[in-house]
Formats: structure tokens, C-alpha cells, sequence
DNA sequence: GGAATTATTCGTTATGTGGCGAACTATCGG
DNA sequence: CCGATAGTTCGCCACATAACGAATAATTCC
């Protein structure tokens, strides 16, 4: 029961759903997910924490890379995340905002997460996602 | 989208998982779920017209009783709702939690709706859910 | 070793949510 | 009509959560 309400909680922010959507197909690394939802990277690493722990993304750590997957591909699926990964497809893929999000994805898969980077942070190391440079990814 | 996430938060509380899941098979006035949970009327209702917003429930009024039911059984199904009723399903038909409600249920089902206010409310019209009354009926 | 880079943790702030009781609405019984 | 009864709405309080920036940890590159 406090497994399901953890799967369930996670799923109740839309950006945690947007996130999980971006990870079909492909894995991606923190500063991508950074790019994709235009939040700053503390933020998206706690929800990226929040959907671990509801064991819906697994992660793995390649240098200075943390790289973010859907779970339950092979081991460490649990039958509620696998369900309620399968409501969110048939619910959602068709959703505009889904769609919208998967072009802005293909926009950051086209860069190495070296760029992303980058284009994350300006020279000060303040932020500027959710600025032009992500309005730009968008198009 | 907005919809789903309706649907998502509405699921979010461990007590409107458990109403959910007693609509199963009947329908249950108010008063009788507010036995059920252990809560006060009032939150009882705002939990039932979260549930509605999210078109998981519909209700129907007779007399001075409003008697809640799932929802989707005939015209009123979003996909969205059923999905989310079958997933629940799945989880937690065999969780312990949900298996001692079971019982718990039926007790409250053994009684009319105009016993079980009587049994909710004190002369001084007071609640008393939560307290003997309804240990009582968890037996 | 030291600087740069990537991600996480921590502290703060604003907003949302669950709980209750009191007041209000609506319906039934006399 | 008037009292009683069933639900809802409102106001309040406690707590949870999402967002950010600053500080910290961990890793690579020079």
C-alpha cells in the first residue's frame, strides 16, 4: 500500500510525467532532463529522486554523467510502477503537450550531453534554461 | 493532460484510494463512508467531490442521502478513470490493508444508512467515528 | 594537486493539501 | 411551519511539496 501511494504520488506532478514520458527510448543524463523541462538542476534532480525512489527510473553514473532510464525494463520492475507506466502511455502519448515535448526532445538528443551542458550554464553558473536557448530547443 | 493530472492527484490520498476501492460492487451513502474511513463529514465530502472533479465517482441523490458509485459503469467513463480504477485494481485487490476494509464494509453494509447517522452522530451531535463505534464494526 | 564540470544536498520561501468544527442548505416528519 | 437530520461550504491550522540559489561532493582534465 505505501509503495503504491509513493508510485502514485510521483506520478502527481507534471513534470515528474513529462520526464518519464522523455525516457521511452531513450536514457538521458541530468542536464538533458535540465534542458528538456527548463527547471534548474536541483529541482530536476529531485524529482529525478522522487521517481527513483517509486522505482520508476533506475540510474546509472558514467563520469561525471548520471544517467536516467525507465525501470522495469529487466530487473527492478515492481507491478505497480509497470502498470501505472502502461496508464501513462495509453493515456498520454497522444497529448499534445506530449508531442509538443517529443520534438523538443529530439532537439536535445542531436546534442552531446557535453553541449547541453554548456548551454545550461553561462559563464556566471547561473542557469538561463527556460530562456531563449531552450525556446530555440523548442522550435 | 489536465485531466489526467485531475485524476493522478485525486488518487494521491491513501483514504480516497480506500473509498474507491469500497464503491466496488456498491454504492455507499455518505454517512456510511464517512463510518467506513473514520473521518469527519466534512472531510469525507471533500474528498467525494475530489473524486467526482476527477469523474472517478458519480453520485446520486435520494432523499436526504447522497449515495456515490463508481463512475464509468455506462456514460460518464473517461478513459483516463478507467484506467486508473483497472491499475488500482491490480495493486491492491490482495493488500492486506484493503483486505481488512473488505470486512470492515461489510459490517457497515449490515446497517441501513439511517442507522449508521445515528451511530455517527452523539446527541450533541458531535462525531464519534473513530472511536468505539466504528472499532466496533472493524471486528 | 588544482581547476573545471556535473550532480546532489541543504536551507528558504511560496503554495497546496488534509484535517476539523461551525455555519449553512436542503429534505423529511410532525 | 418547525425541528431534526444529512451533506456541503467556509475558515482555520498543521504539514507537505515544488521551486530556487548556495554550498557540497565527486569526477575529469590540465
Amino acid at each position: 500500500m505505501r509503495e503504491f501511494m509513493t508510485v502514485v504520488r510521483a506520478l502527481g506532478d507534471e513534470n515528474r510525467v513529462r520526464a518519464l514520458l522523455a525516457l521511452r527510448g531513450t536514457e538521458l543524463c541530468l542536464c538533458q532532463l535540465v534542458l528538456f523541462l527548463g527547471l534548474a538542476p536541483s529541482t530536476v534532480s529531485k524529482h529525478m529522486s522522487i521517481l527513483k525512489q517509486a522505482r520508476l527510473v533506475d540510474s546509472r553514473k558514467s563520469g561525471r554523467w548520471v544517467y536516467y532510464r525507465l525501470a522495469g525494463n529487466e530487473d527492478s520492475r515492481s507491478p505497480e510502477a509497470q502498470g501505472a507506466v502502461h496508464w501513462l502511455h495509453q493515456c498520454l502519448t497522444n497529448h499534445p503537450t506530449i508531442r509538443k515535448d517529443e520534438e523538443k526532445l529530439r532537439a536535445v538528443l542531436e546534442l552531446h550531453p557535453h553541449d547541453v551542458c554548456k548551454m545550461v550554464h553561462q559563464e556566471t553558473g547561473r542557469l538561463v534554461c527556460g530562456s531563449a536557448a531552450l525556446e530555440t530547443l523548442a522550435r
